[in-house]
DNA sequence: CAGCTGACAGATTTCAATATCTGTCATTCG
DNA sequence: CGAATGACAGATATTGAAATCTGTCAGCTG
């Protein structure tokens, strides 16, 4: 909050807007209060990002790759494939309630941006879909998976839980049966892959 | 629209107030508008319906109640299981996608109306859900399907296609790959479910 | 007298005036 | 001279007063 006197940079704008973000919500954060965060005016923080819109594109592309970045480990693993597969599965999920249950106002905040930006949503699909192929395509290499097509199967993988990590199904992630209801498809789906 | 002097019965204006949504979108549509559509005073309207949300209940239920007629005859039918399943996932996928197209006005009054209306919906899922474990437990029975609870098998499939009939995700049935991606989804889940 | 009406209170929505915000750019500052 | 400022025009959001709506009910009507 303190107007530090270092030089304004992008970082520090996209730190600063994050913070109104979660202060004020989607709606009400505006680039005034994100000069004013900073102790700049606002005419500077339009040097850096053209517009309001591409300011919080650059917030959500930010939000979305600190979770895929999460998963990426698992998917990069050495284990057997198909435990591979349910940890990445699991922890998707997992991530995406943590994040719901733990601060649901943000998680808000974070659903009407990304509703905003379908692009930087697609990239970030495309990245979590390109884990999954590879982890599938490490199953059809040790004969545990059959697969024609990997990545069209990591696509369908990937709709079919999407219940579990769509951010437009976030209520039901904590109603009662919601962990059994993942573990019923997600082993539906593994006996669906096995050769 | 013409005040038919006929006397004044809930089915009539469950009619008049379908009407009057289709016309005005869910946000506009008053019970004074259903009132003056049936020719009748608004107070008329409340000795059949306690409340505005009852009437937009009733309508509702009405609406989705004539989706699922639409596919019990499928899974009531008596042809071998894995087709009967297919063509009832393909059926469902295609009603809400000709919905959703059709008239996307409509549809989109009707998803307003749904999601006012938790408990409605509750009880429409549990209807398909139950013609779903009728069609996997007669698989079970021909041997065609291993599953060894129907019901939570039933679930399963049903939230696995959930990207193909919820409405939530009613933009991306029209995107090219939309048919090939619910084929990719259906085969994955028809291989799982073999013994 | 069963069903309908319309006036009413309180809640909600609309609308237009006012305030704030976005994005630009000539000017200032270091 | 490059980075930052702040005044400005047009767009968007806020506000509060006026209009409309919801739900009730005493009384009217056939």
């Amino acid at each position: 909050m303190a107007p530090t006197s270092e030089t304004l940079t992008a970082e520090r704008i996209l730190e600063a807007t994050e913070e109104v973000l979660r202060r004020h919500g989607p709606a009400k954060a505006t680039v005034v209060d994100v000069a004013r965060a900073l102790g700049v005016s606002h005419g500077s923080v339009y040097r850096h990002f053209r517009t309001k819109a591409a300011l919080r594109e650059a917030v959500t592309k930010r939000w979305l790759d600190r979770t895929s970045g999460e998963l990426s480990g698992i998917a990069a693993g050495d284990g057997a494939p198909e435990a591979r597969l349910r940890d990445w599965l699991a922890a998707l999920f997992a991530a995406k309630r943590r994040k719901a249950g733990g601060d649901p106002e943000l998680f808000a905040t974070y659903t009407v941006l990304t509703s905003e930006n379908g692009a930087a949503v697609g990239e970030h699909i495309a990245d979590l879909t390109s884990q999954l192929t590879r982890i599938i395509r490490a199953g059809v290499e040790t004969g545990d998976f059959a697969a024609g097509d990997p990545q069209a199967t990591a696509r369908a993988v990937f709709q079919a839980t999407g219940r579990f990590h769509d951010p437009s199904h976030a209520r039901e992630w904590e109603e009662p049966g919601a962990e059994a209801d993942f573990r019923a498809v997600v082993d539906l789906l593994m006996r669906g892959l096995r050769p």
